[in-house]
DNA sequence: CGGCGCGATTAAATCGTTCCAATGCGCCTT
DNA sequence: AAGGCGCATTGGAACGATTTAATCGCGCCG
């Protein structure tokens, strides 16, 4: 008997297994005293009750999966712990997976998850999941979409407005007298990219005059920011930006490092503002304007979401919650 | 027939259940025309395997588990990653918690993993939780201890000499003139505040003059540094350090953040040190001094014993690697 | 005094896959 | 030509829990 099971427990106790598994899951059929005993025996013996033929047996698992787009951004972090907090609350594990914006990854993650029979999957998806989201769904696998919207409103989803974050950072800048913005982040099949890209353009046009010079990154980390910088700094002279809206913090963070070693003096010659408003861009050493999003509430609203539709799968309809970002101006974009 | 089962690919295939097991798991043991027919069918149905099923009569849970100590800091995503690039190369998945600091949570983690027989476990751990440690051990599930080595070496471990890392950090601050350093981080209970904190003390010991002042805070992040700070400026003008020494960088710049409010000039009233060198440090409003941890490295060095110590449960003997840390010198810490 | 009902307990079937031992079949050896 | 060998395949048991329907005991009512 290399561990306890279910046999030995009921052995111990004095009674079936059958009552065994009532202890464990309807204590209210079982007789107080009978409970006892069989608490006794658990502990006496350690046991330990085998998920894999629980979950074969009833069918569900309980667990949730989250699949985040990069775990070494602290906005995705502060996400997941609010989901995390929902998920604890209502004796939820949470299983989290980094796609690390790897579409490989995000498919491995999904067939794990599919595999696993998961109850419910948070995702903020890179590569095109449509398909396999809807694939779990027919199975039973309940669906939200985190930070995006899925464009037929098949899924229900939590997001921030990222075309109003796109449009007040851009109009900031604007105001601050601005006009050639240098946009950074990538790639811009990226649904968030894409969106806080084209609220730019609509708000340069709608301001008569400006310019976006799109710099697409393979990524969005501080690497990419710095690569980023580099390609604005080849420009001619005259193609030069005076402001950038980076596509995130960590990119922001990567530009103001690159600018700062060139000699480029920041906001003066050219002004930053970034994107998430992660606790480090009030450190940084230009402290960073940015677009604040509320990242924990998200991640509780996307929870709280999900919870409601697993006890309903079939329940009513499609909703979408869209929470919206902030402005926070601090020295990177400080009037000249 | 809600999903389709192996029995469904085998009818469709025309072959037994047993071979499309085979098929999926051994494939060498299939003809490859049957293999074809097999793969189309599945295909087709979109088949998936029920894990639980799988796990249940197999034994084996592929799957690792990891518990760290805050999700919140970028050192712990970093390890993560470090850990999650060797486990992919091999085919397995990382199920990723976060004890944040709670015993409670831990604990939990713990269940889960215990429940699902993984593999094995890769535990920062918080709470007194050896005895957990060696049940899982005892089922059958590998166990190896990150970034802190176990007192009665049962574990294998991997970890960064903080001994070291304390001291050149200490010697640091006194090769600059400091002589009351402020030690900020907590709780004591930590084996790497505690190891830290008495090799600081053991530094300005050695040296012969000096003092520290050790300031306890509950958790590790920005908040407490903040807070930490603060217990600094209400001391007496005397009795007030001239370096601060936090136990981690989150701390670090929370302290910067508070002491650059309060008016403090930093590194010329009071110098600061942080550790791990997390990617902001070296961005921060004034550059951060630290002790750097080779975190990725930590991560994929945990993991590749991890698999070793699966592969050959038994085997040879418990081991422990420790890497080396290294001081960082940045403007915070800059002579006078 | 017998039957009924109710709560507590149980025997046995069941979940979907993998593993084991055995089978069938074609080909080589003697 | 018979026996043996190896490869591909298969039937059926087994994994460890939960669930369902049936059983048991006991007090209460008619």
């Amino acid at each position: 008997m290399a561990v306890a099971q279910v046999r030995d427990v009921a052995a111990l106790a004095g009674v079936s297994p059958a009552t065994v598994s009532n202890a464990l899951n309807h204590p209210a059929k079982v007789s107080p005293a009978t409970l006892a005993r069989i608490q006794a025996a658990i502990d006496e013996l350690g046991y330990i009750r085998n998920d894999a033929a629980r979950q074969l047996r009833a069918g569900t698992n309980r667990a949730i999966g989250m699949i985040v787009l990069d775990i070494a951004n602290p906005f995705f972090t502060d996400v997941a712990r609010g989901v995390e907090d929902v998920l604890i609350a209502d004796g939820r594990p949470l299983i989290l997976g980094n796609s690390a914006q790897e579409p490989t990854r995000e498919t491995s993650y999904l067939d794990l998850f599919e595999q696993q029979r998961m109850s419910g999957v948070l995702i903020t998806p890179v590569g095109d999941v449509m398909d396999r989201l809807r694939r779990l769904r027919d199975r039973g696998t309940s669906v939200v979409l985190v930070d995006r919207m899925s464009r037929a409103k098949e899924f229900s989803s939590v997001s921030i407005d990222d075309k109003m974050g796109g449009r007040i950072a851009t109009e900031h800048l604007l105001d601050m007298g601005r006009r050639r913005i240098g946009f950074i982040g990538g790639p811009a099949s990226l649904a968030q990219v894409k969106t806080r890209l084209a609220a730019a353009r609509a708000a340069v046009d709608k301001h008569g005059s400006g310019e976006i010079v799109f710099v697409e990154t393979e990524t969005m980390n501080a690497q990419a920011g710095r690569w980023g910088a580099e390609q604005l700094l080849e420009l001619p002279r005259e193609e030069r930006p005076d402001a950038v809206f980076a596509a995130n913090d960590l990119v922001a963070l990567g530009v103001l490092q690159a600018l700062t070693l060139a000699g480029v003096r920041v906001p003066d010659d050219i002004a930053i503002i970034g994107y998430d408003d992660i606790e480090f861009a009030a450190s940084a050493a230009i402290p960073l304007s940015s677009v604040r999003q509320p990242a924990q509430q998200l991640g509780s609203a996307a929870a709280t979401l999900l919870l409601d539709v697993i006890a309903d799968p079939a329940g009513s309809k499609v909703k979408h919650t869209t929470l919206k970002p902030e402005l926070v101006i601090r020295r990177s974009t400080a009037g000249a």
